[in-house]
DNA sequence: CTGAAAGCGCTTACAG
DNA sequence: CTGAAAGCGCTTACAG
């Protein structure tokens, strides 16, 4: 390159400290509007394919790259969508989150992540950032009722709100009788459930599967053998001594998620309960954990990633009025680890 | 309400499709700029207490909301910034986002996070839409020099670039030297590291501090004993079969992180080796999963909060110019729990 | 002290 | 087919 076309190129530099539309416009020689329509793809656009070359050859040497902000706030479109969720400690999210990454970046849209934790003001996120809301685990009547003002677009992912018809959710009740039928299977009669906290929609389908398996089974349920916890390792920690010091101990539990079956297991072993061979454990969700841990979790793998995607999806696709209700229809597998077994010999009956 | 109020509002509401600084100002039968400094507490602004009223009630009643959009295209700030980190599966990671919303939630900004894992282009939402990038254990010089030329201040988390002079670090060495020493205290001399990947400056710095423990104490340190893992379940697994298939097998070994860690005791069961009885083992970061798994994992407790706190403070107050190379100084503590013990009778001197 | 006016960087009907 | 011009919703020097 020539002193000559180094000296234009920073007297250019000067001129534009800002690398715009205009930049670009001016260095290849033409106008901002074609400019615009060139990267816009106007089909009405007719443009020879030398002043085609000279503007990328602009966009290139000046590293142009498009104001969003000026692009969004002209077209009222910012490609970008939002996912919520409660919190980054809880595995089943990070699956979620997977899926919904890999959807985005296939469509060309950004997603913005974050937690409910330490958000003091969601909807200011919402207005006018972003073209639509998943709020995954997470979601509360006033912040739909923001969004709906806000115009922004939202679904809610695993999880259902009473009046919301705008949902994506997993078949968690034929999960919970996939891994309640396996345990009868083996032979086991005293199956308790770890459940969900009550207000958590994905707790409520579990607890259902697990009561219907029982009862399509002729096997009853005492009250005592559905223990609620919190979907975290301490309360499962905590719902597994009360179980055993049920004076008619079950033989295995059902879990509602990892974390709580991975407290339960601590809890068993703390006590001297060998697992599996005096109880079964099985809980839902494949986590890559599961493999890991001692002894390796039997569960039900729930397509995880597939809710993440499809929710980015449905949101794209759908105007904010249209209702969306759908359980998506992923792989749901028994996965068989080394935490389950036939009951012990003396409990048979 | 009177009947003539609620068809002012409808009226109102149709002359006014979006809700722009010209409704409230119109509703409240000010000047926009009026407005615009009241909100922007302009110092130079003097208005009658009545006429703020009449401001904030309009505000009210309408819902304003400012467009982050308009403000950032005239102001060139977001109030908004992102946290770049490598994939969602790590809780390590957890803990630094935690840290960094904290702080961005109290300063009243915006934190946008995302993974390099989907994500094929990083420096678009970097352009524009955010004052500055965080990049925890993840950053190449192509991407920081991308955010050089797009003017987008940045800083590294966890994780030194060589040539890069804005970073955040917690102090590794001395974090594996706790560990050791700790090891050494108990007795052992056969001590081996299941060490990060070779790519990784935490893994380098942890590397460092167990040979320095090591030769402080006059303890050899064979080759065969430094096994390099990837801070993956699988790697640790696989590492663990490698010392237990070394002729001088370990009795303890200090892993580099705690999905290693996990690995690695699951590969010593499977083995039938116990832990603790027959090997000890010791991680970096004290994770919440470290209490629950069998045997419960000791650990060494990092900042990983305060790391993250502490990027966005540094980030948010130092010019894009500035080197910014800082060691946080947290606690860094020894949490001793029943995956470490004495050394087997047999195995001393 | 208050308000009109310019401009941030785009897109897109509209006139030529 | 091409280019000038308006406008998205703000902020802020500047003139009155």
């Amino acid at each position: 390159m020539s002193k000559i076309d180094e000296d234009t190129k920073e007297e250019f530099a000067e001129r534009h400290p800002n690398v715009t539309l205009e930049s670009v416009a001016s260095y290849a020689g033409v106008d901002p509007t074609t400019v615009s329509r060139l990267l816009n793809n106007d089909p009405k656009l007719q443009i020879k394919e030398e002043t085609k070359r000279r503007i990328f050859e602009a966009i290139e040497a000046l590293n142009y790259k498009p104001n969003p902000l000026a692009r969004g706030l002209r077209t009222a479109k910012n490609e970008a969508y939002c996912l919520l969720i409660p919190d980054f400690m809880n595995p089943v999210y990070t699956q979620i989150i997977i899926g919904a990454e890999i959807t985005a970046s296939a469509m060309d849209k950004q997603l913005l992540i974050g937690s409910l934790n330490a958000r003091r003001d969601a909807g200011y996120l919402g207005k006018g950032r972003i073209d639509g809301m998943l709020m995954a685990g997470v979601a509360s009547p006033s912040l739909t009722a923001e969004l709906n003002t806000d115009k922004v677009p939202w679904l809610l992912l695993n999880r259902r709100l009473p009046g919301a018809k705008r949902y994506v959710i997993l078949d968690d009740e034929n999960a919970a009788m996939l891994a309640v039928n396996y345990l009868i299977q083996l032979g086991h009669t005293k199956i308790a459930h770890i459940s969900g906290p009550p207000s958590a929609d994905t707790a409520y389908r579990r607890k259902k599967g697990y009561l219907e398996a029982m009862s399509t089974d002729g096997l009853s349920v005492s009250q005592e053998y559905i223990v609620p916890a919190d979907y975290t390792y301490v309360g499962g920690a905590s719902a597994m001594r009360m179980l055993l010091a049920n004076a008619k101990r079950p033989t295995a539990v059902f879990v509602a998620n990892v974390a709580s079956a991975i407290g339960a297991i601590w809890a068993a072993s703390n006590a001297g309960v060998a697992i599996p061979a005096e109880m079964s454990i099985i809980a839902i969700h494949d986590l890559p954990l599961a493999s890991y841990i001692v002894p390796s979790l039997s569960t039900i793998r729930m397509p995880l990633i597939e809710l993440g995607q499809r929710g980015v999806e449905l949101l794209a696709s759908y105007p904010a009025e249209a209702k969306i209700e759908e359980i998506v229809q992923g792989p749901i597998e028994l996965v068989i680890r080394s935490s389950t077994a036939a009951p012990p010999e003396s409990s048979k009956s």
